[in-house]
DNA sequence: TTGTAAGCGTTATCAC
DNA sequence: GTGATAACGCTTACAA
């Protein structure tokens, strides 16, 4: 239905009003009161079209055999009475909700956003709804995020994981078995399916391509090792700068959360060493933009003094200065995915799948690039 | 509850499942296998603890007077039952789902992120959930989402309006009567309360601050001006300038969407004319980015060849290049004072209330601050 | 203090 | 084809 259609039926029904005997302009008898208009029930429709609540609930429905005429009776007694199921009767009587749980640790973060986004269309197309909760970087609220969900009993649940252990979130469901996966921040094992960034290869093509402008000593801002985005990343580091014979210090990994603030201050102290890193990778874009604020708030010029390249290209990474290299990839697709992976899940019982979402270099000026052609 | 605890508590109930006697090593016959254990409802809590439903439900929500020794005994079913009480049903039952429904053209954007996040926490903290809808721009799909949200009993609506016609929606909400709280995009004189920037102050300063810069021929990156906050913003503009004498001829307001192609696209044609603008208005830092890089495209600099300011300052607007001066407000406050307004509206009925976010302007560089000392 | 029973608004299983 | 009727899982008078 349009919009305008809406408009002219919201009209006609105000004219049906009016124009309705009950409520003349006289009648001043609390009786003979429009009715505390509440909400249509069902029952209402079916009186209206003088059939029973079942047959309603058939015409409506479209199940079985019905007559051409009751069918269409209800139909125009629904209309009339602008008649809207309870979804919550509807769903207590079928046990199915239409409805999934998302759980993210911070919904105002671009990433969570745009994953958010791309799930809801997504489940929005498969006739599924989305309810939201923001677990704010906290293990314990995402558990009970987790189960005010299931106690609404949504359909499926699609969580981004802080960090839950793995006995935890399976002993929270385990006596309502529903289907779930994972994106972003998954546990090992747990759900009906799991979808990440390929974050391997994305370190692998950071500390490549680091190492192909000349670096040696190369720091990394980590983000936070409860999530397996952070560890992933982290690992990859290790093994990729192994690979081309560096062996970074510890002291030049720092482990912390995401956050902007975090970024700026790990990127201070990786700045105030006497010897400092030539290069650093952020494992965020968040850790980038600290990492640059903190060298813009110390003098360190961004690639001269120090190079860096960020996994994840925020939108606006080519207005910066200088502009980000960063490895790129879909933010959608992911929730996209994982929700495609999801309404499969909710339809039938397929096995367990582990996505992996591509991501591309992109190659801009703060890694050194363009400044010098030395590349 | 904390993790640790939820651990404990999990481990315990494995152990109990495990010494049960019903569920014998060896008992191998259909009937003695663990059976396919559905969701406990309150009934099998009363049958565990000996009583009849009524008095499981007083015991788990502390009401009416009971004896200690019941209480106990039901509080103990339920948790060796590990009961979690239907939403659903509850619901029903008593007409309130403490939900609210929560409405934004676009969930990614980081303003409408932000917002969640705010009004989430405050809802959170007053006990209500939030079903989560986008959308997507279209009016008619706000529409569909505001129905769908009705016919989930939501008991109260946040929403930011991408210009829903306020018969409509009044139309929609007729009978129901849902509290409901407009924000940022708000409909003239429909629900029970508003907040909205403060839209005419912001555009007053960067006006001023630009006529300050000595500039007579400003520009304006409009917005849609089916958005409250897009036409409150290009009023205030023609007032504003009016007051320093200025009368900006139509080609040099573009009226546009709010994305960042959409300020790319209107600020190349801005940048086009023979004697462009000496400066520009975005209305929303998605359309400052788009300006900033149409400019680049063309080779214009900001702000020697033209002034920017936007009204919106994104959090990474001292890092772009060159660093953006803009009016700032704190987007979290809108969601949260917003969803104040609306818990204060389901728990009573007080007056309709109208409340404006203060803003201030932030001096960067994109304005000439800095670069010519000449403010 | 506790139990009985009547719904909340649907859909599903029977009969007719 | 259509209509009673029994759930779904909970809360809440009203009785006892």
């Amino acid at each position: 239905m349009t919009l305008q259609e809406r408009v002219w039926q919201r009209r006609n029904r105000l004219r049906n009003r009016f124009s309705s005997p009950a409520s003349s302009e006289s009648g001043e008898s609390p009786a003979s009161a429009p009715a505390p208009r509440r909400k249509s029930t069902l029952a209402d429709v079916a009186e209206q079209a003088g059939v029973s609540t079942s047959t309603a609930s058939r015409a409506l429905n479209g199940h079985g055999g019905l007559a051409p005429a009751t069918r269409a009776a209800v139909e125009d007694a629904a209309a009339r009475l602008n008649f809207q199921p309870s979804a919550l009767a509807r769903s207590l009587r079928t046990q199915r909700t239409f409805t999934v749980g998302f759980v993210v640790p911070d919904v105002s973060s671009p990433f969570y956003a745009a994953t958010l986004q791309g799930a809801q269309g997504t489940l929005e197309r498969a006739g599924y709804r989305v309810m939201l909760m923001d677990a704010n970087q906290d293990v314990d609220r995402e558990l009970a995020a987790v189960e005010t969900l299931l106690s609404h009993q949504v359909d499926g649940l699609l969580i981004s994981s802080a960090g839950l252990p793995r006995d935890v979130f399976e002993g929270t469901l385990e006596d309502r078995p529903t289907p779930t996966v994972f994106f972003d921040g998954v546990i090992e094992g747990a759900g009906d399916g799991a979808v990440t960034l390929d974050d391997e290869r994305g370190i692998v093509l950071l500390v490549e391509h680091l190492v192909e402008h000349g670096h040696e000593r190369i720091g990394l801002l980590a983000g936070s090792q409860r999530e397996s985005a952070g560890a992933a990343r982290f690992r990859a580091f290790l093994s990729a700068t192994a690979v081309h014979g560096l062996k970074p210090e510890k002291r030049d990994v720092k482990l912390c959360s995401w956050a902007i603030e975090d970024g700026r201050r790990a990127g201070a102290e990786l700045l105030a060493e006497e010897t400092p890193v030539t290069a650093v990778i952020a494992s965020s874009a968040e850790l980038a933009l600290g990492f640059m604020s903190a060298a813009s708030a110390r003098g360190a010029r961004i690639p001269d003094d120090v190079a860096l390249v960020a996994f994840d290209d925020p939108y606006f990474g080519d207005l910066l200065e200088p502009p980000l290299t960063a490895v790129a990839y879909d933010p959608r697709s992911v929730g996209a995915i994982a929700a495609e992976l999801l309404v499969a899940g909710m339809r039938s019982q397929p096995e367990r799948r582990e996505l992996r979402i591509p991501v591309k270099l992109v190659r801009r000026r703060s890694c050194g690039c363009g400044a010098d052609r030395a590349q």
